[in-house]
RNA sequence: GUGAUUGUAGCUCAGUUGGUUAGAGCGCCAGGUUGUGGCCCUGGAGGUCGGGGGUUCGAGUCCCCUCAUUCACCCCA
C-alpha cells in the first residue's frame, strides 16, 4: 500500500468508471446543444468576495464550507468555487456579453469544492453540470431550464425522481412575509434550535425547510408564503407550472421549499432521487434576478439556472443498472509477438497499423504468447495479429478474430485494409 | 463541527477464550501445450495484520492514542 493516499473527500476515477462519465457528459452536451445552450468554463477559483456577495454571507457554504486562501502576502483572498452560478454571472458581466446579445444561454460541467464532512453522495471535490439562462424574464425561461434538466434525466433513463417546486415571490413579497414569519416565530423563539435561532435574524425563511421534526411542528402553524405573494408572482408561477404540465413533467408544489442560496427569487425547484441516501438532492435551481445587481450590475438581469450533482447522478444510474452498454472499448488488434527476437519488427508493424488509424496494442512487457493472448482478452481486443519468424519471412500474417476464433491470412497491406473495413465509423477511428 | 462504524494480500473476506511459520476465493505471473486466448490442472509471487505506544513469557486478537474509511446529523448537487 502506498504511503500516500487521496485527499479526504476527493476520489480517483479509473478507466472503468470514466466510460460512464464520458457517456453522461456526452448526453448532457448533446441535449445542451438541442436546447441552444453553449458551453462555458470559468476558473476554479474566484475572489472570495464574489461568493460572499452572491451566495450570501449568512449561508453555511460561505460561513464554513469554503476553501479560501491568500496566494500573495497581504493580497486578496481567493476561494475554490463552491458553486458555478456566481462565476458564470461574473464572467458574463465582466465581458458585458448581454450587450452583445441580450439573452445568454450557457451550460457547464465543472468541479466544485466544499469543505464538508464526506458522506455518501457528498465529497469535498465534486462535479456538477448545469445551465444558466440570462436576460429573459418570461416564465418560459425558467420552464425551459427545468425541462432541459428533466430531459437529461429522461434520456439517461433515470426513474424514481421527484421534482418539487415553489415560488418565493419577488423581493417585496418576501420582505413582507419575512416580517410576518418573524412575528409568528418570536413567541416560540425559546423552542427554536440553535441553527434556527441564527436564521431568525438573517434568513428566517430557511427555518421553513428545516429537517428537525420539532422545527417542522413549530413551522406547521406558520403563515404561508403563498398568502403574501403578489398577483404578479402568482401569475408567473402558474405559467411556469403550465409549461411543465404541457411538457408532461410531473411535479409537486412544496410551499416549504426554500433552498440554501440567498440569491433565489420567484421559482425555486429541487429534484430528489430515491436511490440516494441522506444526500438525496440530485439537482436544483431557480430564478435569481437580483444576483447581477448584487455583483454590481447597474440593473437587474433576469436569470434562471440549475445544477445537478454528477457523482449523485452516477450513483443513481449505477443503482438502476443504466450502464450495461458502457463497456470499455477494446483495441481493434493486439499484435502477438511469437518470439522475443522479433519484437522490434512487430513494433514497426504496430506503428504502421496505428498510422493507418487502427487502434493497436502490443505487449511491452515481452510476456509469453499465452500471456499476450490473455491480455488481449482482458482488454477486449477484437483480433490478434501473430508476428513470428514464418510471417516475417513470407510476408503473410495470421489475423485471428478473438470473438469467433476464426483466422485468416493476409499480407500486411491486406491486414490494414481488412481492419479498416472492420472498424466502426464512430468507434476507434477518431 | 457532532455521533457512530470499519481498517488483515491487488479485490472480497476468514482468523476460536491471546499461543508455532497469518489463511481462502477471485485476480496476477509461470508451467502443463517447445507458434494460438477463454475451460481445466499444477506451481509461484504478493502482507510493516492502518500507524504508534502499552499489558503479557507471547498480541492480528486486550488497553490507550493516532490516522484513515464508511454512514448519519448538519448542509447541499
Amino acid at each position: 500500500m502506498s504511503h500516500y493516499q487521496v485527499v479526504k473527500g476527493a476520489r480517483d476515477i479509473f478507466p472503468d468508471e470514466m466510460v460512464q462519465w464520458k457517456y453522461v457528459e456526452e448526453v448532457v452536451s448533446r441535449l445542451a446543444v438541442t436546447y441552444g445552450f453553449s458551453e462555458i468554463r470559468t476558473p476554479v477559483f474566484e475572489y472570495t468576495e464574489l461568493f460572499q456577495r452572491s451566495i450570501g454571507a449568512s449561508t453555511d457554504i460561505v460561513g464554513k464550507e469554503m476553501f479560501s486562501f491568500q496566494p500573495d502576502p497581504g493580497g486578496r483572498s481567493i476561494t475554490l468555487r463552491p458553486e458555478m452560478t456566481a462565476g458564470v454571472m461574473r464572467a458574463v458581466l465582466q465581458k458585458n456579453l448581454l450587450a452583445a446579445s441580450p439573452v445568454q444561454k450557457l451550460y457547464y460541467i465543472s468541479e466544485l469544492f466544499r469543505k464538508e464532512r464526506p458522506q455518501a453522495g457528498r465529497q469535498r471535490q465534486f462535479s456538477q453540470f448545469g445551465a444558466e439562462l440570462l436576460g429573459a424574464s418570461s416564465p418560459a425561461a425558467v420552464a425551459e431550464v427545468i425541462i432541459f434538466m428533466m430531459h437529461v434525466f429522461e434520456s439517461l433513463g433515470l426513474k424514481g425522481l421527484r421534482l418539487r417546486i415553489n415560488t418565493l415571490g419577488n423581493r417585496d413579497d418576501r420582505q413582507k412575509y419575512r416580517e410576518a414569519l418573524r412575528a409568528y416565530l418570536a413567541p416560540s423563539f425559546d423552542r427554536l434550535d440553535e441553527a434556527s435561532r441564527e436564521r431568525f435574524e438573517k434568513n428566517p425563511l430557511r427555518i421553513l425547510d428545516s429537517k428537525n421534526p420539532e422545527m417542522q411542528d413549530i413551522v406547521a402553524g406558520a403563515p404561508k408564503l403563498r398568502d403574501y405573494l403578489s398577483s404578479d408572482a402568482v401569475d408567473d408561477f402558474e405559467k411556469v407550472l403550465a409549461y411543465l404540465s404541457g411538457r408532461g413533467i410531473d411535479f409537486q408544489i412544496d410551499h416549504l421549499l426554500v433552498r440554501g442560496l440567498d440569491y433565489y427569487s420567484y421559482t425555486a425547484f429541487e429534484v430528489t432521487s430515491s436511490e440516494l441516501g441522506a444526500q438525496d438532492a440530485l439537482g436544483g435551481g431557480g430564478r435569481y434576478d437580483s444576483l447581477a445587481l448584487e455583483l454590481g450590475s447597474p440593473s437587474e438581469v433576469p436569470a434562471a439556472g440549475f445544477a445537478v450533482g454528477m457523482e449523485r447522478l452516477l450513483i443513481a444510474m449505477q443503482k438502476q443498472g443504466l450502464f450495461q452498454q458502457q463497456a470499455p472499448e477494446g483495441p481493434s488488434v493486439f499484435v502477438v509477438v511469437q518470439q522475443p527476437e522479433h519484437f522490434d519488427r512487430a513494433f514497426e508493424i504496430a506503428g504502421k497499423l496505428r498510422r493507418s488509424g487502427i487502434s493497436t496494442v502490443i505487449d511491452l512487457a515481452r510476456r509469453s504468447m499465452k500471456a499476450q493472448l490473455r491480455e488481449a482478452n482482458r482488454m477486449h481486443a477484437a483480433s490478434a495479429l501473430f508476428v513470428g519468424g514464418d510471417e516475417l519471412a513470407s510476408g503473410l500474417y495470421a489475423l485471428k478474430n478473438l470473438v469467433s476464433s476464426s483466422q485468416e491470412t493476409f499480407s500486411l497491406d491486406g491486414v490494414v485494409t481488412f481492419l479498416q473495413q472492420q472498424t466502426p465509423v464512430n468507434g476507434n477511428l477518431r
